[in-house]
DNA sequence: TCAATGTTGAACATCATGTTCGAGTATCGT
DNA sequence: ACGATACTCGAACATGATGTTCAACATTGA
């Protein structure tokens, strides 16, 4: 890929996040973008469509991260019971405050919220495939899912109000148990 | 209050829940709503300050209808480990399909959705705060409130494929082991 | 009936969006 | 290092939504 286009993406990427987090994703014009970027309108729109496309490109590469940070933990087969895989979300999202802060907060408008319970989402439904649940894993997945978005997103809100373990701790305690319910091979569904 | 001013206002709500089901909340234009309602310009920003105040107060009336719900079933004091509360809110979303398909689909845009997890949250705080819980109780219903929302907004998008009183069940299977785990009174959370 | 209050529509200023195009400029392969 | 290629620029433009204003008119409630 040219250099320039990896150049202005780059550039567009950055001052887009740096915006969310002076004025907010909703009250930001493409034009504030440019401004901040400094490149001129019709390059905007040969790479993106709108805004939205431009934020959707900047979350694949947060995506990337906290996904290669899950696999690189997966190869060290944690002891169950653990809670591994949900440390690993609140830690990211703890070293990453600042840019979370920004997209999570108040100001990160809806954006970041459905491409955050998609990813979500997605992690649970694999998880919960191999586990095999006694309800469809849809439904469980789409709860779960919910459920932690909307307690990452307090969590940032709040500005960090307990360490990253301890969040992870609490929400295992919520959600284990039910899990382990839904896992028992028992009767149907009334 | 003035007959014409209620008589703008209910046109205005029905104008707009109209509109959100057959173009969506998000390509809506404040003069959509106004051809509709056939109501003047000017009268609309008489009394409000933009579409989100005006679905805002159409909100509120759905918010009574259900507390109003809630709050008939909270007298026939309910045997615990029972579905009720969880019945009424799913049965509340199925009786009121259309309503609920228009504002909560796709086509609802987030207006619908922050609302509505905010209720959930004050609902949740509240049952919460009688139990009493082992973690914070913003937490418990930050998350809680947030998978229910989530499930919620999954039936109404697929079109309601269980009856209300099995999606009350199987959220009662994933929400109850941990509320009792929750209650348990054990050790602090390491 | 009448004074108060609400409604109207058209005009207006403002602002963001997304497109177009010719001229300039950086990049990559050779 | 060179040239074809691909990218960038900026200014201009059409479009369309927003929110405000005002004077004339209509409905209400007492």
């Amino acid at each position: 890929m040219d250099r320039r286009v990896r150049r202005t993406r780059r550039m567009l990427q950055d001052a887009l996040v740096a915006l969310i987090e002076e004025r907010g994703y909703e009250r930001l014009t493409v034009q504030d973008v440019l401004d901040r970027a400094d490149v001129g309108r019709s390059t905007f729109y040969t790479h993106f469509r709108d805004k939205d496309a431009l934020f959707m490109t900047w979350f694949d590469g947060l995506r990337e991260d906290l996904r290669g940070e899950l696999d690189a933990m997966a190869v060290g087969h944690q002891p169950p019971g653990t809670t591994r895989p949900l440390g690993v979300i609140f830690d990211h999202a703890y070293r990453n405050r600042r840019v979370y802060r920004a997209v999570c907060g108040r100001q990160g408008g809806n954006a970041f919220t459905h491409l955050m319970q998609r990813l979500l989402f997605e992690l649970l439904h694999e998880h919960l495939c191999v586990a095999g649940t006694r309800l469809p894993v849809e439904i469980a997945a789409e709860y779960y899912s919910g459920a932690l978005l909307s307690t990452l997103l307090w969590w940032v809100r709040q500005d960090f109000p307990y360490p990253p373990e301890e969040l992870a701790a609490m929400c295992q305690l919520l959600t284990s148990p039910g899990v382990m319910a839904s896992l028992t091979p028992a009767p149907h569904i009334p």
